[in-house]
RNA sequence: GGGCGGUUAGCUCAGUUGGUUAGAGCGUCUCGCUUACACCGAGAAGGCCGCAGGUUCGAGUCCUGCACUGCCCA
């Protein structure tokens, strides 16, 4: 678009998707891999990959609003920048999505077989898997398409593969029968981090069971009557003198009629309850260890969906809630059911679909967890891995401290089928291609495991599987450790802490890859044979010997992390500060917002909102705001190109020698007036405190400061303080206009990470349509130029503002008619000051609307019509009456706050503690700011005696 | 039960290592179409910084307790 074409309003949508389609058609973010010698910084960022199912919320553009702020500003200040796209298989949620496609035709996935099944959520994945991705480039977000990943791709499946054997070679992965969280909808393991509870209301109900060969009764609690079913013991605590003389006894099982020994065990604290409980081992966790401890037998009463099974006696087919009741009712009729208590139950429920989950016995695969955790442990200790904001180190290390062997096993069709063969010789060959036979017993009958792997389990290796791992890729040399980590809280276990503990494993002696680039030091995994997975690796052994701790420098430590920061942003809320969430309907579409305010508002709502430790009500009366802005710069270019059009079309940015990708300050900018110093100053002044905030992770600040320079300061001030210098009368039009177009032209650069579109779109039309670069994303970032920042015009300026708003609110409280140009009286006791004055009168003039400004010789303060400072007094000469009474009341009460800070000030001058404890210069400020207030209560006390009389004449 | 945050203008939030005069946007009120912009301009009002103690020459900021509120873990 040329100049000439812009509309009076801003129209985002006529503009955003042309520049979206631009960026990915031009290629201007594919990255190719540097070559040995290149000597750029690097900035890698991994982009958390959306789940395939997936549709753009608000969470994940503030995400990929702060990412695309940082990635851009990185790019523009010459780093090697990339930001590496991909996709998430999402095991259950992907498969839940084609199975209800499927319902729709009447079917199952057991009518298809597993293999159909997948080749359907293939096509499900082209037809439906894009669409996080299209929203993404609506959204402006700058990644490499071109290294764009899917997790099933077949290199990173090979690499899941390469790491679930290495993990088993080395022992750390393990299969057994354990008890784990079961979700009976899913039909599938979970891990304890997908399990969230919920307090619900829920009853306590006593039992008692009858002491075999006595006439006594031992009674329970439970909130779970329905697993008494499968009670192999009751427990006492050794301790407890209650029960002593019936420790080695039997209880006969109601209901079941089955009899069960009495155990002690630390299980029963005396304190709870009855002080006795009873123990199910194949239903709950901790009775599972308890049954472990004496051996005791695991009954499962329940199947795979939570239904009664066989061992359930009469109850078999009832489902769980349905047992429930009915074993209640049995108990009670035969006078076993003793109490009934409310009670406030911790019920778990299934992450992804809410049903309450089972505590279930079913053999799985796990990970051996504590290796992995404590050198996840010591890089953060070290902080080799930093976190923003700081409070999650702790969190995180609490979590790691504490942490469970991982179920990685899960009971689906879709995701990583793990490379585990069972041979109808009982044996398990974990391989990584499919072995041909046993090497046991030499048999063929091999069949693969039927589970896939944890969806986590493939998400946290990607830092470095996405780059090529496990060979000896140039791009691990380059990329990895990836610099930075931009991600919510709520996946910080999953996936930051995983990320972390198999980051550190893999891309750390032994397991890291060497050698040089392309020579093959590594051996791919094809070129290995089958058989060898019976070999245990040094670090197996490591491990087997005991030694729990490998001795890592803290080199090998440093650069195996995934990446060397972690900035976790809040969550995004509406407007009230509910959570969003489809049941409550109060889901914001990012799309929707965007269609209606433009993506760059959006973008700049979310990044002036993202204060570090707070969750963001997103409010769109804010998005309107920055709209409303994004119209300001818009309108403020309009002005711009029509004064170039004017005084000289081929204008351009003053930019020498280098082109575009030199910038320190603004090149090129003459200083001639008080404005031109000032404003170059300020844009120093806020390129440094932009940059600062960048870096650390200020997105607020950093767009607040722009905000407020390029309205309250470059529109408001400069712009119109220029106009006359601009007019076809002045001869300095022409270097004015070059002045404002260097100005606008580094302005855009400085704001183009939080609004890339409107920044670019204006960038193109300075140029005409013949920019020296491809894309203002590409140009380089606005540095400070220290010897461009002028603290004398500062303060000048902040004189002449000052001086132009009070004549303004004289003439508000005067009610002088807007047009009416009123002649001014100035006093000012200091010469440089009438000087400053003088010299811009016309601003005066012009900005407040006075004419003939005349300097005289005595204090005006106590004139009504007058406004006064420490520098200035200013008076209107103008006929209308003052409102006395007013005018009286605001000066007294200004008098009373004056006064107030005066004493208060002059006591601590006064302080012995204060003089000699606190800094010279707060001493110093304080003396000062004391003798200004002497000079104002003067002037007030003048005024008020004036009003005074003048009422008492009036 | 354990841990972590929050409480500042009507609303949503800033407020650096303590420095005395606590800011912004939106909203409210008054006035204005001055040829960049009414998605605008000018002006104004509005605050026991949750409560109570303490440390300090000095506390919105640090410490302790309390109240309310949110989140994570068990």
């Amino acid at each position: 678009m040329t100049k000439t074409e812009l509309p009076k309003a801003y129209e985002p949508s006529a503009i955003e998707t042309r520049w979206a389609e631009f960026w990915v058609k031009e290629k201007l973010f594919s990255v190719a891999t540097p070559r040995e010698g290149d000597t750029r910084p690097v900035f890698t960022l991994l982009l958390p990959p959306p789940n395939v199912t997936g549709r753009l919320h608000m969470g994940h553009m503030l995400n990929q609003t702060q990412m695309d702020i940082i990635v851009r500003w990185h790019r523009m200040r010459g780093f090697v920048t990339l930001w590496l796209p991909g996709t998430d298989h999402a095991g259950i949620a992907t498969q839940m999505m084609v199975e209800r496609q499927l319902a729709s035709e009447g079917k199952k996935r057991t009518d298809l077989g597993r293999e159909k099944f997948i080749e359907r959520v293939w096509e499900w994945k082209q037809l439906y898997g894009g669409a996080i991705q299209e929203q993404m480039r609506r959204l402006g977000a700058s990644v490499d398409w071109d290294r764009e990943y899917f997790t099933m791709d077949e290199n990173l499946s090979r690499a899941v593969r390469e790491v679930f054997v290495r993990l088993y070679e080395q022992g750390l992965i393990y299969r057994g029968k354990y008890i784990v969280n079961w979700c009976p909808r899913c039909v599938t393991a979970i891990s304890d981090l997908e399990v969230k509870h919920e307090d619900v209301a829920g009853k306590l109900w006593e039992i008692r069971y009858p002491v075999v060969g006595t006439n006594e009764f031992i009674t329970v609690a439970t909130t779970r009557p329905e697993t008494m079913l499968g009670d192999t013991a009751v427990a006492v605590n050794e301790r407890d003198e209650r029960y002593k003389h019936l420790h080695g006894k039997k209880v006969l099982l109601p209901l079941m009629d089955r009899e069960i020994p009495i155990i002690t065990d630390e299980l029963a604290q005396p304190e709870f309850g009855t002080g006795a409980v009873k123990v199910t081992p194949a239903h709950d966790a901790n009775d599972f260890q308890a049954g472990l401890r004496h051996n005791l037998p695991q009954i499962e009463v329940m199947d795979e969906h939570a239904r009664m099974n066989e061992n359930a006696g009469v109850y078999a087919g009832l489902d769980r809630y349905e047992a429930r009741k009915r074993v209640l009712e049995d108990l009670r009729s035969q006078g076993f059911l003793v109490g009934e208590k409310d009670y406030t139950v911790a019920l778990g429920k299934c992450d992804r679909c809410g049903t309450v989950v089972e505590p279930r016995l079913s053999t799985q695969w796990f990970i051996k967890i504590q290796p992995l955790a404590e050198r996840a442990i010591q890089v953060v200790e070290k902080d080799f891995v930093r976190f923003t904001p700081t409070n999650y180190r702790q969190i995180y290390l609490n979590w790691m401290r504490n942490i469970h062997d991982w179920t990685i096993s899960r009971q689906l069709w879709w995701g990583h089928r793990i490379p585990a063969w069972h041979c109808s010789c009982g044996d398990i060959v974990v391989a990584r291609e499919t072995p041909s036979s046993c090497p046991k017993c030499g048999g063929s009958e091999l069949k693969q495991d039927p589970d896939v792997l944890d969806t986590w389990f493939s998400s946290g290796l990607l830092p470095f599987t996405s780059l090529g791992w496990p060979e000896a890729t140039r791009d691990l040399e380059v990329f990895y450790p990836t610099s930075l980590l931009i991600t919510g809280f709520d996946i910080l276990f999953f996936w930051v802490a995983r990320m972390i503990m198999l980051g550190c494993w893999f891309m750390a002696p032994p397991e890291k890859p060497t050698g040089h680039v392309g020579t093959g030091a590594l051996a791919r995994p094809a070129e290995r044979s089958p058989g060898e997975n019976g070999e245990r690796s040094l670090t197996a052994r490591m491990w087997a010997s005991g030694d729990t701790r490998a001795s890592l420098t803290d080199g090998d430590l440093r650069a195996s992390v995934p990446f060397r920061e972690v900035y976790i942003h809040a969550l995004v809320r509406d407007a009230e500060r509910q959570k969003m969430s489809k049941t409550k309907g109060n889901v914001l579409d990012p799309i929707q917002v965007i269609e209606k305010y433009g993506t760059d508002a959006t973008r700049f709502t979310l990044a002036a909102m993202s204060s570090p430790g707070t969750d963001i009500a997103f409010n769109e009366s804010r998005t309107e705001g920055y709209r409303a802005f994004a119209n300001k710069i818009w309108n403020a270019a309009r002005f711009m190109f029509m004064n170039v059009e004017r005084i000289d079309p081929n204008l351009r940015p003053g930019l020498k020698g280098e082109g575009a990708r030199s910038h320190m300050g603004i090149a090129g900018f003459r200083q001639v007036t008080l404005e031109d110093r000032w404003i170059l100053s300020r844009f120093n002044s806020v390129t440094k405190n932009v940059n600062d905030s960048l870096a650390a992770y200020r997105f607020d600040e950093a767009a607040n400061a722009i905000y407020d320079f390029f309205w309250g300061e470059f529109c408001d001030w400069y712009l119109e303080l220029i106009k006359p210098r601009l007019s076809p009368e002045s001869k300095d039009a022409r270097n004015t206009c070059a002045n404002l177009v260097a100005l606008f032209e580094s302005s855009l650069r400085l704001l183009h990470p939080v609004m890339p579109f409107i920044t670019e779109e204006i960038w193109h039309a300075i140029y005409d349509g013949k920019p020296p670069l491809k894309s203002l994303s590409l140009a380089a970032y606005p540095q400070t130029d220290e010897e461009q920042i002028a603290r004398t015009a500062e303060t000048e300026m902040a004189i002449l503002q000052d001086l132009i708003a009070s004549v303004r609110n004289l003439r508000a409280e005067l009610k002088v008619e807007m047009k009416q140009r009123v002649p001014a009286e100035i006093f000012s006791e200091e010469p440089a000051i009438r000087e400053l004055i003088q010299k811009n009168a016309g601003a005066l003039e012009r900005l407040a609307n006075v004419e003939q400004v005349r300097f005289v010789d005595e204090s005006l303060a106590k004139l009504p019509s007058a406004r006064h400072t420490s520098r200035f007094d200013v008076r209107l000469i103008y006929e209308k009456k003052v409102d006395v009474g007013a005018e009286r009341e605001k000066a007294t009460k200004e008098l009373d706050r004056l006064e107030r800070e005066k004493s208060n000030g002059e006591r601590q001058l006064a302080d012995e503690g204060f003089i000699s404890k606190a800094p010279a210069n707060v001493v110093e400020q304080r003396r000062v700011r004391v003798e200004e207030l002497k000079g104002l209560i003067d002037k007030l006390r003048n005024k008020l005696g004036e009003l005074d009389q003048n009422r008492l004449s009036g």
